[in-house]
DNA sequence: ACCTGAACACCGTTCAAGT
DNA sequence: ACCTGAACACCGTTCAAGT
């Protein structure tokens, strides 16, 4: 990852622009999350000092921010499948979830920053897309787009948790070793043990969107799977 | 704040104990975020050296879970409302929203430690026993609860950073301006308008609520509001 | 325009020592 | 048992200067 030096002594040009700056960050990001982004490490990284990085981008936190719109761009324009908008409207909703498994540390990065937003901006688009093809208009897509995505979102939070990164004795089904409680022992079992989040969410994704969104003639009436 | 010192030069007693320090650190906490708690700045905050509190109850990542216990234990045994077990489960649901926006820093802090768990432990009880007295019982009790707390947590999240924290540029309603999108002039509008995230969250939640705990005999047939 | 050197004001943490 | 002094290895950021 060291770069040639162009030259020594101060003043001299290491051929960098701001695209190779954050690119690098996010590189970071993704391979260590935001506490492995210092200013120091990454101009180490690149061969330079910490000010070419003040020059090129900025402080700390407009670094962070380029990043997940780097990110953003990156992830855009990937196609939306589905046989009915119902379902495409699923789909955007699973594209979301999928997005940010495969990218859990910028994604919790951007929620750090309050940039979820921006990070999600291509989805959030698809998804308003995909809700006036199924028939809403004006405020119904906007409260069916964000009842959708703030479900999504608690899901994920507690979904990108899962195990490894969290100590043993701050997890709820350890912490419902211990807890006094006056609930059966079936019911005591079940939550020593950990949910399929991911089951869960697709069980209330579906409802919510049902509520949401009118169905197809080929939708089923009940929330199921689609054959 | 300032403590009198019980005497001067190294090895005179503060007369601290445990609970002091976390007392402490949760009010710098609640008064200015996590990063507000810095060691050196919560000695001084108690007239010692940082060194007491590693002595008292040690290093940074111990301090904030002994602050989030603190703050779980003063929120906990507060009793639950409502006509039916259904409605005491919607009013669980409800204080675990309260109580968040009335200790947002704190929760957020939780959140990016991991102890949401540890924090909410109390109303996973109190849900825990309200699904039971709606008659569920193992794993129906803990899918019901979780999803009821993951969809909390989703809508949470957004709420919680509403508009004085995020910077204009990233938030979504702002995006929206200016992102290419085919989408109705309506719809575009209304997008760029901040949703009623409360109104939302009701809605979910009664939906949610109401796909997995079965209605008394005075509970409305279709998810309304109770009179 | 692009980059370095050096410094400032912070951090969390540890070790030995004092009473 | 409880607390201090001093140091270490980090931070983000800024200023003047070099080419």
């Amino acid at each position: 990852m060291e770069r040639p030096a162009a030259g020594e002594g101060t003043g001299r040009r290491a051929g960098l622009d701001r695209d190779d700056v954050v690119a690098a960050a996010l590189d970071l990001i993704e391979q260590g999350g935001a506490a492995a982004l210092s200013m120091r490490k990454l101009a180490a990284e690149l061969g330079v000092t910490t000010n070419t990085i003040y020059w090129h981008v900025g402080g700390r936190d407009e670094l962070l921010v380029a990043a997940i719109e780097r990110l953003s761009r990156d992830l855009a324009a990937q196609p939306v499948r589905g046989r009915s908008p119902r379902e495409r409207v699923l789909a955007v909703a699973r594209r979301a979830w999928d997005n940010a498994f495969e990218h859990r540390r910028a994604t919790a990065l951007a929620h750090e920053i309050g940039a979820t937003s921006l990070l999600g901006l291509p989805l959030e688009v698809a998804l308003a897309e995909e809700l006036e093809a199924a028939g809403l208009r004006g405020e119904a897509v906007r409260d069916a787009l964000r009842a959708i995505l703030m479900c999504t979102a608690g899901f994920l939070v507690v979904a990108l948790r899962r195990h490894e990164e969290i100590a043993p004795h701050l997890r709820s089904e350890v912490l419902w070793a211990d807890v006094p409680a006056d609930v059966d022992p079936e019911t005591r079992a079940a939550l020593q043990a950990p949910p399929d989040v991911a089951a869960l969410f697709e069980a209330t994704l579906r409802s919510v969107v049902a509520s949401h969104v009118p169905a197809a003639p080929d939708d089923p009436d009940i929330p199921g799977g689609p054959p």
